[in-house]
DNA sequence: AACACAAGATTGGATATCAATCAATAATTT
DNA sequence: AAATTATTGATTGATATCCAATCTTGTGTT
């Protein structure tokens, strides 16, 4: 069994890309720990993580906050995914055998049948898994690890984002990406993953005054109650009176919660949630 | 200034890509504790950070030490490389300027001149540069960080190698390479970087039996004189029985050392050695 | 020689504590 | 009353000490 900030570190990765912890929101260290019923400096431990791996920001004597990057680091994160997928696909269409080939038809095909289900969920999931299934058919570790790195980050981003248009040429990129490898149109495939994720980044408009939805202990609530039970129900009525009081109308509660602000939209507040931006 | 795990993070970083700091090294978290003079806690974040680097391997209840590559992830981390420069050079080869063509040949002329009056540790320094300046004329952070970080690895990978051959048509690839970029020849030029990469691996004959030259101790010490004269002074004469008596040979000393252990080449020694590696 | 067991050392972590810094409020001055 | 300053509170960065689990080592026994 891995550290207990490794497994922290873990949890905290999933409830960001779940955007249940949107980029900006504050990571308190204190409150994690109560959270996870852990000290203090396990918590700095996993944020150290979360801060390598870009999906968190250390600021020195103001503590972590979940990574909001700038429109031009959005750009960046984008340019390096391409080059990785597209340097990926001219190994693969060199090297790859007849059984990666129909790994990755059977995942189009997987999606596919999600989408025609109406499990949008599924095809979604199915979807980000594409890229992945793809960089590991290079059967190169590192390479994978740095693909999956820059994909959290992706996901991330769409937290920014008030954009959901249709996926579903998406889907069609996949498999046409697929087939043109196999063909050895490479330059065509390579064409097709730039365009892909320019299509993705199009719809990009980065919204500024994006809150988040959710405190930590109530984002991460789902993903302790595997652990103890008796720390989750601990942990859950922590904020009752946030909880149906502020979230009634799924609006937008806070950034920052220093205990239970009633009014998030002062002055103070407001000031608080533009301070410190790596904008 | 940023936080004393990070300053700590670096000093290792830099001592390991010096090869001061040798794979498979013991990193114990009490004596590099008492070397830079901070507690447990700091050194554990900076080992947390190295590991997340891929240049320091923690392992539950035995510690950290420093990575000792297999030779699978060597030709992994070349490769990841070569896709990272190739992809950057496509890139480059559309958009670069005038300015950008003439930083990449003042660069190369640097190391020229350097050769030429014949000094090989700053031409060795400005040969790694250059892959570092081209990828940087990406203007792409992200893409950066990722291949600087791929770099300190390769550079990490040389310690375990027992092959000084000729760098100089090295040299000859990199102007090489601008030629062929700066006149859109980009099939040619990609072909050249693996190319290039590949001659460098072929040199890899991964010497298992490569044992750590300096104690963490000496190693660092020259990394702390800028610091605190008093925490020099004091740390440097901390193994005088060490520094005078072992190392006078300039022999191989030991991986471990746990006090001052006199004979490293018991069974027990080279047991250890061999345990727990990523072969 | 092989095995088992005890002692020592090291790591992972908890807790309590302290200084430095930041945020927010209260107090003071103009 | 508005603006500035001082104070208070909270949070972070870091240390020291302590404890449990685990690994290593060395010894003793068969």
């Amino acid at each position: 069994m891995s550290s207990r900030s490794q497994t922290i570190a873990d949890i905290l990765t999933r409830a960001i890309i779940d955007h249940r912890l949107v980029p900006g929101c504050k990571l308190g260290e204190r409150e994690l720990a109560e959270i996870f019923d852990v000290s203090r400096i396990v918590v700095r431990q996993a944020l150290i993580r979360l801060a390598d791996d870009g999906l968190a920001q250390i600021e020195r004597n103001r503590g972590a906050f979940v990574a909001k990057p700038s429109m031009q680091e959005a750009m960046e994160i984008y340019d390096a995914l391409t080059l990785v997928e597209q340097g990926v696909a001219a190994q693969l269409s060199d090297r790859l055998g007849p059984a990666g080939w129909a790994e990755l038809r059977q995942h189009v095909e997987r999606q596919r049948q999600a989408v025609a289900a109406g499990n949008d969920a599924l095809a979604d999931v199915l979807g980000q898994e594409f890229h992945t299934v793809f960089v590991r058919l290079s059967r190169n570790k590192v390479m994978q690890e740095i693909h999956a790195q820059l994909v959290r980050r992706t996901t991330l981003l769409r937290s920014l984002i008030t954009a959901d248009f249709d996926y579903c040429n998406l889907l069609d990129d996949h498999s046409r990406v697929v087939d043109l490898l196999e063909k050895g149109r490479l330059r065509q495939a390579m064409d097709l993953i730039d365009t892909h994720h320019r299509s993705v980044v199009r719809g990009y408009i980065m919204d500024r005054e994006v809150f988040p939805e959710m405190t930590p202990a109530e984002a991460l609530a789902p993903y302790l109650e595997a652990k103890a039970d008796g720390a989750a129900a601990s942990v859950a009525p922590r904020r009752p009176a946030t909880t149906s009081g502020n979230d009634g109308g799924a609006a937008h509660p806070h950034v920052h919660l220093p205990k239970n602000d009633p009014a998030p939209t002062s002055r103070a507040a407001r000031k608080k949630t533009n301070r410190g931006l790596p904008t």
